[in-house]
DNA sequence: ATGGCAAGCTAAGCTTGA
């Protein structure tokens, strides 16, 4: 089983690349993250005529997040409050940032993590707060299902063998030590990079800026990841970064990332 | 230190992204 994430930077921009990905790489499961269209004006008709089963959960212009799968998914939610409930929830499921479903006996998280602004903005302690919610949520997941698959657009570089300049980004959204901490606290649940399991190099990276000719310099960030939980981890057999659709016209400034079982 | 590019909304320029 294939499982892969993609940042696509508008499903309406970009339909015709993500068909044409899926007719060269027809993965069992895609995650889309900042679809950027409201649920009744989403494409579904050509994945569904690619044999996906198209779930979806978005909003005007901003965020939004969709599942694809072959083959039907059971449990399909979105937002914390199904699992944490409304009162703790408050305000954090009116940005459409988590959709999730079970397929064979996986359960599949897709994230659309807030990107922050800058250090210390009022969307910087937004990204912070969700980030305190997820572990929540995916606490108490744990407990109930063993085989976790959770990914996304976390929008934080977890080393700094994942960004090209470390040293002139340190402080920037995406690097600063409280995001980076609050990953680790997600992932000492008991969760796994699944790329680190078969890439130790630096060099490799899941974003690159529009501007400056960042994608030709490879200045580029993980910020793509799929983080797997012990048992699921034992299965995983290669993950790779697809970095073929960054290089066409109009491109997403995200590249798909695969886990593969 | 700053801007650089792209998308949405809406009809010129702002907001957001990371």
């Amino acid at each position: 089983m294939k499982i892969a994430t993609w940042n696509v930077n508008s499903i309406r921009s970009r339909q015709q690349q993500v068909i044409e990905w899926l007719q060269v790489n027809p993965v069992d499961v895609l995650c889309l993250q900042e679809t950027k269209v409201i649920d009744q004006d989403f494409p579904r008709s050509p994945f569904e005529q690619l044999g996906y089963h198209t779930y979806i959960s978005g909003q005007k212009s901003y965020n939004g997040v969709a599942i694809f799968s072959l083959s039907p998914m059971q449990n399909i939610s979105s937002g914390f409050s199904t699992i944490l409930g409304a009162d703790v929830v408050g305000d954090f499921d009116i940005q459409k940032r988590l959709i999730t479903g079970v397929i064979d006996d996986i359960h599949i998280i897709n994230l659309y993590v807030p990107n922050g602004a800058s250090v210390g903005s009022e969307k910087y302690y937004y990204k912070l707060d969700w980030l305190k919610l997820l572990r929540k949520y995916l606490e108490n997941l744990l407990d109930k299902s063993p085989k976790l698959c959770v990914c996304g657009d976390f929008n934080i570089v977890p080393e700094d063998r994942d960004i090209y300049n470390p040293e002139s980004h340190k402080n920037s959204v995406g690097l600063s030590k409280p995001e980076r901490e609050a990953l680790q606290e997600i992932l000492q649940l008991g969760l796994v990079d699944a790329f680190r399991q078969f890439t130790s190099a630096g060099g490799h990276y899941s974003w690159w800026d529009y501007r400056a000719a960042a994608f030709p310099h490879n200045h580029g960030w993980r910020i793509d990841h799929h983080y797997l939980s012990l048992p699921l981890s034992q299965k995983a057999i290669s993950c790779i970064i697809d970095q073929s659709p960054r290089k066409l016209a109009k491109p997403s400034d995200h590249t798909p990332v695969i886990v593969e079982f």
